[in-house]
DNA sequence: GATATATTTCGCCACATGACCATTTATAAA
DNA sequence: TTTATAAATGGTCATGTGGCGAAATATATC
């Protein structure tokens, strides 16, 4: 059941309701992504990509899987029960389009050829 | 077409990232209403639930009619170009058995049946 | 064990949001 | 035309939210 509970519908449409958050589910469409690649599509410092990730996570709109110190997220799988996936397809198809979505889909190309590691350092180096 | 716009998709889940607002479109599942029907329900101050609704209105998800002094909203017709229903589906399965909307049900079905005039006299009063 | 490092948590600040009251607007009634 | 009134708008205030940097946590590497 999807747990007829208005606060967890709320979970889950406020952590909609912000523009890097659309941004982290949409780029999670493609494939599963280390937190320092979200960190560097999206252009933000990492506690604040942290966040975001925990307040997705809250809402059951992403999962985590850790790997040593890396900190993977992805989609849930599609089976487990009732998953809010309905907003997820229409924000999909809703910003198909969109110039951010598609520059975003493009860094992020150009960010998963490169080794997480590498990503990391140039990312101390930077800050 | 849904014009891949992330600002206009962030209004409708901006829209929907508040409990007010969602009372007010499951309300409206069951039928048009005057504004101070859904003020009675809410029992928030009447400018609160106006600049609720033109928030809501702002993203699509009302629409309004004027007939004489009051002012009725209600969903969006279905046939008009690619609403964002599927929100809306998902949020009206998610809170068929909330006890807030029930209890909004009614509420509902106690104010429906009774005269518009006497609703807003008596909330003139009561202010 | 000590060090390095990817991520998270915490504290802080600027800004957005939701609530109210007071006022304005638009329309009906007198 | 004047008065009454349903709704909308504007001002204000308390609270929530998103951002960062600093510190804490956890895990690999030396």
């Amino acid at each position: 059941m999807t747990r007829g509970d208005l606060r967890a519908a709320l979970r889950v449409t406020k952590a909609l309701a912000d523009a890097q958050r659309v941004r982290i589910l949409m780029m999670l469409q493609k494939s599963e992504l280390c937190v320092c690649q979200i960190v560097e599509v999206l252009g933000l410092a990492p506690s604040t990509v942290s966040k975001h990730l925990s307040i997705l996570a809250a809402a059951d709109l992403v999962v985590s899987r850790k790997k040593g110190r890396w900190a993977y997220y992805r989609l849930p799988d599609s089976a487990a029960g009732a998953r809010p996936q309905p907003p997820l397809d229409w924000l999909g198809k809703a910003l198909k389009d969109d110039p951010q979505m598609r520059a975003d889909r493009e860094k992020l190309a150009a960010v998963v050829a490169r080794r997480p590691e590498d990503l990391c350092r140039e990312q101390r180096a930077t800050a």
